[in-house]
DNA sequence: AGTTTCATATGG
DNA sequence: CTCGCCATATGAAACT
């Protein structure tokens, strides 16, 4: 059962028309509670523009969906296999092309939300026009037609799906938040700054530029900017390239140490101070916007907030609610072991069995080396050229020349200007993409590809099919715990955090297991691969691991 | 003054 | 050529 929505712009009705049975399209005054309705009582897959405009507000209204079709998302799934990439991008865009009209450019996304979040009319938040519910449905079915010609169509249809599961997932991440503690974090900043000051840094940032300014004896050195430093160094008979902490490290100079704690801690106030708990936590929840497929290789990003570097030891702020607990999952060497399984190398494929792949590798061919294991491995997947990964690299050519071949094939199509995908089909974007992104006319062409772009392609193979296992992870997780309390609160590229009532932890950590599993045999089908978990059921997230 | 790039940190 | 991939965020420095 299919069902093509919107939402009526600043209202809480809107239009729903069933794509199964056909027949006109019906318009509602209370959208949400329609969608409510037929969700409990047939289980529909949602057809609709844009999650992240429609969902918001049912969420809201207390209406969650179990499947959905991201028109949005899946448009730039396949105008990316085609390889127009430079083209305008979005529904619109693609109404445009199926009526043969001139594309208009991209319609602006809604502003990243700003921290303050009032809400008034139910669909508020849609800001865009919007789509006539008669160029979705046809968008829809064109785009069911290019699927459908696609070689790889299986593979493609789980991509859709999965993406458009995240597109839920990271609306519904947003809507729960990450439990923070405002307190505990003032009191990890007073602990490391000391207290904060009226105007100005905080004593030990103060305290710090003091005792550095007397080792360099001078006054008035703003630690903070790499270039006073550089000359202050300089006049102290040191040649420095930069300030970059491991040359600092280097350095016999009593400025180093102050130096280096300095820049932790001004790091530390500036990018996750009170300012940014002001800014982000409301009533005990840290609530930044998921953007699924943000980054080309289909990993999340996230708008505002930088959801995915929190800091570790800012991480003791994270405390499950009372009575409650965290589930704390992350997916050990995922890279590898993706590789292992696209490439089919059977060799590499048994190492991949065990719960440490650096370690089967090394006792199986580098002569119980781990160390020099895990190098060749992740040299081969980032392109290393030089250094001491060299030798591990040869041994790694000649005992899995298959999964060798994967990368070093996926890199010459690259530096050829070729396009590679992920396993389930996600694309990379083309060489010249800066070149046409913006107003330059593309009057000459592309610039040779060169090395990094071979780089680039060898890694996209691997981190896309990877972002891909992690996509299909968490959305069989999800469905594992409908109609539970557990909710996901974060997700981080091969991590994932579980906020739940603690006498359901040992369901959840079942869960997880079971969907990690189940993962891998969606994506690879029979595989030795396993995708082992590392599991922690803590009250903290800082204390995971 | 406003915008872009650089440097440096964080995360995976 | 701190390696070799993907990011975000901040302030300083450089630029328009």
């Amino acid at each position: 059962m299919l069902v093509a929505v919107t939402a009526d712009p600043g209202g809480a009705g809107g239009l729903l028309a069933d794509l199964t049975d056909g027949g006109p399209p019906r318009r509602v005054p209370d959208l949400a509670a329609v969608v409510a309705e037929r969700e409990a009582a047939e289980h529909p897959r949602w057809v609709w523009a844009s999650t992240a405009d429609v969902y918001p507000a049912l969420l809201r209204a207390g209406v969650r969906v179990a499947r959905c079709h991201d028109l949005e998302l899946t448009e730039a799934l396949l105008s990316g296999h085609d390889g127009r990439w430079g083209e305008p991008r979005g529904v619109p865009a693609a109404i445009a092309r199926l009526r043969g009209l001139s594309v208009p450019a991209d319609l602006p996304r809604p502003e990243p939300s700003p921290p303050g979040f009032a809400q008034e009319a139910l669909f508020d938040t849609v800001s865009r026009p919007a789509a006539d519910i008669a160029d979705l449905i046809a968008v829809h079915a064109e785009q069911q037609r290019r699927i459908r010609d696609l070689a790889e169509a299986g593979r493609f249809r789980m991509l859709v799906a999965a993406e458009s599961a995240g597109a839920l997932i990271a609306v519904e991440m947003g809507h729960a938040g990450l439990p923070w503690r405002a307190d505990l974090h003032d009191e990890i900043l007073r602990e490391l700054l000391g207290p904060p000051q009226p105007v100005g840094p905080p004593r030990r940032l103060a305290e710090l530029t003091a005792a550095i300014n007397e080792a360099f004896g001078v006054h008035g050195l703003h630690p903070d900017s790499p270039a006073e430093v550089v000359r202050a160094f300089a006049r102290a008979g040191v040649q420095i390239p930069s300030t970059r902490r491991w040359i600092l490290q280097q350095v016999d100079h009593p400025a180093v140490a102050p130096l280096l704690d300095y820049k932790e801690l001004y790091r530390i106030w500036t990018a996750h101070g009170w300012a940014w708990c002001d800014a982000w936590v409301r009533d005990g929840r840290f609530r930044p916007e998921f953007v699924p497929g943000g980054v080309v290789s289909g990993r999340w990003a996230t708008r505002g907030g930088g959801a995915l570097q929190v800091p570790k030891v800012i991480r003791r702020a994270v405390v499950a609610d009372p009575g409650w607990t965290f589930v704390v999952a992350d997916a050990g060497q995922l890279e590898p072991r993706v590789l292992a399984a696209v490439s089919g190398d059977g060799r590499l494929a048994r190492a991949a069995a065990a719960g440490d792949l650096y370690a089967a590798l090394a006792t199986d061919s580098f002569a119980g080396d781990r160390a020099k294991a895990k190098l060749a491995l992740l040299g081969a997947m980032y392109g290393q050229t030089g250094g001491d990964a060299l030798p591990a690299l040869a041994v790694l050519r000649r005992h899995y020349p298959t999964a060798f071949d994967y990368v070093e094939a996926a890199a010459r199509t690259g530096e050829n200007g070729g396009l590679v995908r992920s396993w389930l089909g996600r694309t990379c974007p083309p060489a010249s993409r800066e070149a046409f992104d913006g107003l330059d006319p593309p009057d000459e062409v592309a610039p040779p590809p060169g090395r990094s772009r071979g780089r680039f392609t060898r890694n996209f193979v691997i981190q896309a099919t990877a972002a891909e296992w992690a996509l299909v992870m968490i959305a069989t997780l999800r469905t594992a715990l409908e109609g539970t309390a557990a909710e996901l609160v974060l997700f981080v590229h091969d991590e994932i955090v579980v906020h739940c009532p603690a006498g359901q932890a040992d369901a959840v950590v079942a869960a997880v297991h079971d969907s990690a599993a189940r993962a891998g045999r969606l994506l690879f089908g029979d595989t030795t691969v396993r995708f082992p978990l590392d599991v922690s059921v803590v009250g903290a997230y800082a204390d995971a691991k």
